[in-house]
DNA sequence: CTAATCACCTGAAGGC
DNA sequence: TGCCTTCAGGTGATTA
């Protein structure tokens, strides 16, 4: 579920819920949502820090790091208090010294916590962040440079750019009038310079509106969020092109559900 | 190296 | 009502 902007808003809400609490205990219900690669104790720690890369939420420790992958359907609950009524699909409880808790709950299993000791092992092959401030019209054409991928398969993939998932890719393609089966190495300077600011334009858009709700994506207080109502092309297949009135089609592409106007995002024959 | 397919899981929706 | 198939905001392993 939850791409760039989803994770983006649980991490501004954890910053404002849990930064400086300290940890009383990590209890995983679901054994497999909790990946303890290090020895360290979590229990006394408390949370120093928070970042994010790509879809990954990075929380600093006083010792070490626990990095938080949302997949799916994970989704963050904050509790002020005791929490009373067990909610169905929690996957790892954390309770803070302070009487506080933070739920892990994920319907499909797909999530992880990883404890680690350095944020190396699993950050390694995660590239640059798609709204990382380094990131400028000159370094996303040199992330651009030799590769032989498609277009969507090349931002799907988040080892080049991170953070873009199935709806933002979609989305950025076709404010960018490009399909998405275009080879990386086709693509002109105007349309990688166009492609870098829809894809600024598109995840900011979405940021500001609390990331998108198609079911199952809440923030850390349950809400859902309002950036579906703008969605151009995302799950509106069917539906008039909103620049030209030709019907969206929707293809099984990079083998997964992508969806474009062929009017104004044409194939191009090499 | 790229691309396709399966695997990991659960639940919702549509066809019959 | 019920059974079966397909699909879903992701990604890692395996196989061509």
């Amino acid at each position: 579920m939850p791409e760039l902007p989803e994770v983006e808003t649980v991490a501004q809400e954890l910053r404002d819920n849990v930064l400086g609490r300290r940890i009383k205990s990590v209890t995983a219900i679901w054994n497999r949502s909790f990946d303890n690669q290090c020895e360290t104790a979590l229990a006394g720690q408390s949370i120093e820090r928070i970042d994010r890369k790509g879809k990954y939420l990075i929380l600093n420790l006083e010792r070490t790091f626990l990095i938080i992958h949302l997949r799916m359907t994970g989704q963050l609950l904050f509790y002020p208090g005791k929490v009373d009524a067990a909610e169905d699909h929690v996957r790892i409880i954390m309770q803070f010294v302070d009487q506080t808790e933070l739920h892990f709950k994920d319907m499909r299993k797909f999530g992880r916590f990883y404890h680690v000791s350095d944020i190396q092992g699993i950050l390694n092959n995660v590239g640059i962040d798609a709204l990382d401030r380094q990131l400028g019209l000159p370094m996303f054409r040199k992330v651009l440079r030799n590769s032989k991928m498609n277009i969507k398969a090349f931002l799907l993939s988040q080892k080049y750019i991170s953070g873009l998932g199935n709806i933002y890719v979609d989305e950025s393609l076709f404010l960018s009038r490009l399909h998405p089966s275009t080879m990386v190495s086709d693509l002109t300077p105007s349309e990688s310079k166009r492609l870098f600011e829809n894809i600024v334009f598109v995840l900011k858009q979405a940021v500001r509106n609390m990331g998108s709700t198609i079911s199952d994506y809440r923030d850390m207080y349950g809400n859902r969020g309002n950036n579906q109502k703008f969605f151009r092309v995302y799950g509106r297949a069917g539906d008039p092109c909103p620049v030209c009135g030709t019907q969206i089609k929707k293809i099984k592409f990079a083998g997964r559900g992508t969806h474009f106007c062929p009017s104004c995002q044409i194939k191009q024959e090499t």
